[in-house]
RNA sequence: GCCGAGGUGGCGGAAUUGGUAGACGCCCGGGACUUAAGAUCCCGUGUCUUUCGAGACGUGCGGGUUCGAUUCCCGCCCUCGGCACCA
């Protein structure tokens, strides 16, 4: 017998399995499809260990589904656009395609180490030109139906870079590039309306597709949904009127105060002379905080009065308005009635200004106790001193019914409200889709005739320009002709959120060549439904919820037929440096799957991303742990030694052992249970180890059963004993299917009998107040004969010690399982 | 603060329509083989007590329901992930 020695086999069946195109995936042929799908990756440049636990995990589960007899797709790409290749061309001055393509190259090469079953004839790449073409075709389909549109919001601005910072570029309130103070700012952008759709993205209960409660629970959160009432309050002596929104209006009798925004367009009109200094003062400081330093890191309220009043519409009673920046001016309508009664925080708030507090809900009807302290406010209960609503019960019984009154009198209207923003998708940078839109002297804004698309991205440009976007600096390529007047006009210079690439990208691994139609028709029908999608979940809230919103889109255009596009979601976890923290090349923890490759092959480090534990764990990586599957690899190995080609050998014992693996290892990986899976594996052949020999069907269901972990080292074990199993018992000739089908991979997945797995023996516990004392084994025919079972337990001499000098109040029987006495004592 | 996930040996984890807690692997200890080391194979391994038969305790903490609770209920503590002072 050879010894195992990874490098002299992988690299070989890797070889042939691409020369015999064992993985292409005819995408005419939809029988049995099963589209496998993974979040592409960034093309960073080295494939590291979060990589494989993405890909090679999955794989596993391919690797099954191909031999259960299913058409398996199971695409790669690149989500190739974005910021780091932009930093390496400003830091190293490596242009972003150049630096981006060669980093594909590298990594396209460090995936084939792995031995998945990728069809990389499908791939995707999505800063090409043909691939991000469709970004724009998809943005003026939106733009069309009034979905993508012009507007203003706050940003993190950078006024010495001139340019808007994402949130994570912005480190403790400063640039990260220059370390100047970021301001907030408001500034045009693109926004595609999203919250169009925020209702169709909301889960219902019971979905249709089977993704986990949490992703459901984070996405509808983060949507927001609230059906409260828009209010209106009459400003005291002026026309001025303030809409106040509130999902509380039961509490309506309770309003003290109102507090408005900073931002909001009535405070300088509401300010009172005597009052200008002071409120102006604070809209100053206001604006010098961020966004973060406004809500996060200020705990303590703040805010000053305007001098000015308004009435509640439902009693007349003039109440003072105030400015506070704990008010955000983009949610609601920037203004907020106060019922310091009802709410902590405008408790806490009328507390510090000594404002007035009304008790309008108390314990019981009649409870008019004031209201001291925190542990005084009630947000439900029964509604008091609110006139003819006096006695309801909030919110079942009392809020429709304000809210019905209220509409009646014009008080105020019903109102939806979500937390969702529309989503802002412009960007000023380089290395990213061009919005295709013209500005014309003449016409205004004109979008690019959808026969000019795409509009190319320019290779020469500036990417470090002070005071606009890179794209800025390509003169040649931002002057153009109208497409409406043909007259004087320039490009839109910013480019695309690179979430809009990664919305829709599962559509065009189904055809990327097809350059006329998003995808192939035929194949957006027959191939789309997405069977299982991996992911980390860290993309709840981002680029599931975009997808989401783009197939919807897709679907009203005509272009899909269907609501959801994955019918399973799974997350995976994260593999943490051997220390315990996240891997990261400053910490110097980084594992580096090319090095484990190396010493112990593809197979191992496959399995041990299987074996870790559950696939959504964030858990350190355990370099003892790859020993542990590397042992178990090469006593896999050594078992040809034992091999013998008399199946005669089988007893029930070992069919019955050998069909509770098939079962087990069949199920866990259909429920996404690798870990369990493998220490299945690794039981049964602890088992074969303790025989003398192994049966040659043994033997072959153990290759078969671990082909999709480890697909080298079966391969090798297989193409060395192939011949035993191609001959039948009585030496017939070798079957064609079996010649044809040279690979492991090639072969059908084992079944397991339901009659084999029957137990002829059955231990049942024998329990005294619960507590184990004795173990009985007990033939079949002896299940469900209660009487029996009790006596023969009665006959142990390790029960009779507990059950001497006592009486059996109660036995329970649990058919084949327990037996239980209860004792008293 | 809110939302979500979780807390089981020295370590990663297994077992939940309530039924022998600790599968499988790592680490560690002992033995075989070897001149030796390594590799490999076999045995042991939750804690404490023990007359070596066994006994008590044990799944974050405190209660409860039950013949029986890691699993169900009530009240806490801690860790991780996410976030929006959301009216």
């Amino acid at each position: 017998m050879k010894k195992y020695i990874p490098s002299q086999i992988e690299p070989k069946w890797q070889k042939r399995w691409e020369e015999d195109k064992l993985y292409a995936v005819d995408l005419d042929k939809p029988k049995k499809k099963y589209y496998l799908l993974v979040e592409f990756t960034y093309p960073s440049g080295d494939l590291h260990i979060g990589h494989w636990f993405a890909f090679a995990v999955p794989d596993v589960l391919g690797r099954m589904k191909r031999m259960q007899g299913y058409n398996v797709f199971f695409p790669n790409g690149f989500d190739a656009f974005g910021l780091p290749a932009e930093n390496a061309a400003i830091q190293r001055g490596v242009h972003p395609k150049d630096w981006t393509i060669s980093n594909i190259e590298n990594m396209r090469k460090q995936f084939t180490l792995m031995g998945a079953i990728h069809d990389w004839n499908n791939q995707v790449i999505t800063c090409l030109p043909d691939y991000y073409k469709w970004n724009q075709w998809i943005f003026l389909k939106m733009l069309k139906k009034g979905l993508a549109y012009k507007g203003k919001a706050l940003a993190n601005w950078c006024p010495s870079c001139q340019t808007v910072l994402a949130n994570e570029n912005v480190e403790a309130g400063k640039c990260w590039r220059c370390a100047t103070v970021v301001v907030q700012k408001e500034v045009e952008q693109w926004f595609l309306k999203i919250t169009e759709y925020a209702d169709r993205l909301l889960w219902s209960e019971k979905p249709d597709v089977d993704w986990p409660k949490p992703i459901r629970e984070g996405q509808n959160n983060w949507i927001g949904k609230s059906e409260g009432m828009d209010i209106t309050f009459q400003v005291d002596g002026s026309k001025d009127r303030i809409v106040t929104y509130t999902v509380f209006p039961e509490t309506i009798f309770g309003v003290t105060y109102m507090v408005l925004a900073p931002e909001h367009t009535l405070v300088e009109n509401l300010t009172t002379k005597d009052n200008k200094n002071l409120v102006k003062n604070y809209i100053k400081k206001t604006k010098s905080k961020s966004e973060l330093e406004r809500t996060s890191l200020e705990k303590e309220k703040t805010g000053v009065f305007t001098g000015s009043y308004c009435i509640n519409p439902v009693n007349g009673k003039k109440v003072p308005i105030w400015v506070a920046d704990y008010v955000i001016g983009t949610y609601g309508t920037g203004a907020v009635m106060g019922v310091p009664g009802s709410d902590h925080r405008d408790f806490e708030f009328a507390q510090k200004y000594d404002l007035e507090i009304i008790r309008v809900i108390g314990k019981s009807a009649d409870d008019d106790s004031p209201v001291k302290n925190q542990s005084d406010v009630l947000e439900e209960g029964i509604i008091v001193n609110s006139a003819q609503f006096n006695g309801l019960t909030t919110p079942e019984q009392a809020r429709d019914r304000i809210k019905d009154w209220m509409e009646e009198k014009g008080y105020g209207k019903r109102k939806v409200q979500y937390h969702l923003h529309d989503w802002s998708i412009s960007r000023q940078r380089y290395w990213g889709t061009p919005i295709p839109i013209i500005y014309c002297d003449n016409c205004g804004t004109v979008p690019v005739p959808e026969k000019d698309l795409p509009v190319e991205l320019p290779y020469q440009v500036d990417y470090a320009p002070k005071g606009k976007p890179p794209l800025a600096t390509a003169d040649d390529w931002v002057n153009v002709k109208c497409p409406n007047c043909g007259g004087k006009a320039k490009r839109e210079v910013e480019t695309m959120d690179t979430f809009v690439d990664s919305s829709w990208y599962f559509l065009r691994y189904l055809d990327n060549q097809n350059e006329g139609e998003i995808a192939k028709d035929k194949r957006l029908t027959d191939w789309i439904m997405v069977d299982i999608y991996f992911g980390g979940a860290e993309h709840t809230l981002g680029h599931t919820l975009y997808s989401r919103f783009f197939v919807k889109f897709l679907k009203d255009i005509g272009i899909l037929k269907l609501e959801e596009y994955a019918k399973k979601r799974v997350h995976h976890g994260v593999i943490l440096g051997p220390d315990g923290a996240r891997m990261s090349k400053s910490r110097g923890n980084v594992v580096n799957p090319d090095a484990q490759v190396k010493e112990f092959g593809a197979d191992t480090v496959r399995l041990y991303l299987c074996f870790i534990g559950p696939y959504d764990i964030v858990a350190p990586w355990n370099p003892g742990g790859m020993h542990g599957v590397y042992h178990f690899l090469q006593r896999v190995w050594g078992l040809q030694e034992k091999l013998t080609i008399n199946d005669e050998r089988l007893t029930m014992n070992d069919l019955r052992m050998m069909h509770k693996i098939i079962k087990k290892v069949t199920e866990d990986i259909e429920n996404i249970k690798f870990n369990t899976a493998v220490a299945a594996l690794m039981e049964w052949l602890n088992y074969l180890s303790g025989k003398e020999k192994v049966g040659r069907e043994e033997y072959k269901t153990l290759l078969l059963l671990l082909a999709p972990f480890a697909p080298h080292i079966t391969e090798e074990l297989w193409q060395l004993v192939r011949d035993l199993f191609t001959v039948s018992s009585n030496n017939d000739e070798p079957t064609n299917q079996l010649t044809n089908n040279w690979s492991i991979h090639q072969q059908s997945w084992p079944q397991f009998d339901k009659k084999l797995l029957e137990e002829e023996e059955f231990t049942v516990v024998v329990q005294i107040n619960g507590k184990v004392r004795d173990n009985l084994m007990i033939q079949k025919d002896m299940i469900n004969r209660k009487k029996a079972v009790e006596n023969l337990a009665k006959q142990s001499p390790k029960v009779q010690k507990f059950l001497q000098g006592n009486t059996v109040k109660k036995t329970i029987y649990i058919p084949g399982k327990i037996i239980s006495f209860v004792i008293s004592n």
